[in-house]
DNA sequence: GCGCAACATCGAACGTTGTTCTATCGTATC
DNA sequence: GATACGATAGAACAACGTTCGATGTTGCGC
């Protein structure tokens, strides 16, 4: 059983030089390669040291990438107690949301866990109560500010996850600009028939040159627009 | 290069029994024990072949499962076609969102690849141009409606891969039942401090015995009432 | 009926992954 | 100096995706 045996101290660190870069090293692999180049080969080679030492730091990979993206969301969660203060809650509530987007947006893998991670502790468990916090300057009951906070992570999440993916090879090779690779796109959905598909045919311009920001700050703006709908204001 | 072998019939296809075969397979396993299930040796054993052989079918893992998502996406769209018709495009929007959402949630290996799938095509792709089509209806100008149904998809898709995660073990084996999970929860927010964390506490009632589908439907209303807003209708 | 090409299958092997086992340092403390 | 413990590391294991080479199986021109 893993639980018996001995661990780093957790709630209060000593010295723990190593806890910091491993995990500082292996967001660096995280974020120069994605997801997949996070090996525990690759990560003890990085820092120098032998592959089985990491496992005395954490018990799996599951582990070293949950206290990985507590780790960043750290520093999300500093960006966005100093933004706070506005005002107006809902426009709080934007600045928050866009803090986050930003931060998961430039890493995929950051998304793809966030998600997974069932357990709502640590760093993730502060962020949704700032957001939640806000909903309370709002005249809504529990249930509806417990409904909000969650939707808008949604949004940010769901939003950042899609459009955060890692592009295809040949963007990422430079061989193929982001606006040549939309247009190819475009290309073939001209192409499909105007009577089957006269949506893809209307939003097709917008798609073409279209900036993922501006999609998010949009699907933003219609829940934020609801909420404060329902909040009367 | 892996484009030049000779492969099976892609658009017409021909007897393929096997094909069908391999897919539905593939969707069976993800089904009964999620996405670390499918490998290619389990698949083989339940085709009662060779492990080599479904290479013959699909060239990599992720060709297999874009192929799967395909395949239960074929059978949501049916659904989904054969629910709109109604007077409001809103009531459409809003049926065949939580008609995605019920498919998703069950299956959250769907969740997780769809927003992998960078590439809008197939049934995907038809998807996107039924939920777009009922915003021809509402009166929005093209970028509105390219932003509106993507802000659709993102709801029900962000949504539905937070909640419909893979319950922990303890509450598959049936020893710890959902309301007692839920209610460990409870417990643990309940006993933060108050000054520090006034939104838990002001939601940890609404969390408990909560319902995922609820918390959806709140988030979805929160969208489609700022795009009613939007339309001015 | 024959032969050849394409379809389709399969066992064995390769390289890489997460993980475990076991042995070994270094350093305080008695 | 002996001991216990924090910390490290090499070697091995099982499982994974994938490739290779060989072998059936079918369809069709002659």
């Amino acid at each position: 059983m893993a639980g018996t045996r001995s661990r780093p101290p957790e709630g209060r660190r000593r010295a723990s030089h190593s806890m910091e870069a491993v995990l500082t090293e292996a967001v660096a692999l995280l974020d120069e390669a994605g997801e997949p180049a996070l090996t525990f080969r690759a990560l003890a080679s990085r820092l120098g040291g032998g592959v089985a030492s990491i496992y005395w730091y954490v018990a799996s990979k599951d582990e070293l990438l949950d206290r990985a993206t507590d780790h960043v969301l750290g520093g999300v969660l500093t960006a966005i107690e100093s933004q706070t203060g506005s005002d107006d809650p809902i426009d709080d509530l934007r600045v928050m949301a866009v803090t986050l987007f930003d931060a998961i947006v430039v890493r995929p893998w950051l998304a793809a866990y966030f998600m997974r991670n069932t357990d709502l502790q640590g760093n993730s468990l502060r962020l949704y109560e700032q957001l939640g916090q806000q909903t309370l300057r709002l005249d809504l009951t529990p249930r509806q500010r417990f409904h909000a906070a969650s939707a808008i992570i949604s949004v940010v999440v769901g939003t950042a996850a899609d459009l955060g993916q890692e592009p295809p090879p040949e963007v990422l090779d430079g061989t193929v600009g982001r606006d040549e690779y939309l247009g190819q796109w475009a290309e073939r959905w001209r192409r499909l028939d105007p009577e089957e598909f006269p949506f893809m045919h209307e939003i097709v311009d917008e798609f073409e040159g279209h900036d993922d920001k501006d999609q998010f700050l949009a699907g933003l703006e219609l829940t934020l627009a609801g909420l404060r709908l329902q909040a009367g204001a």
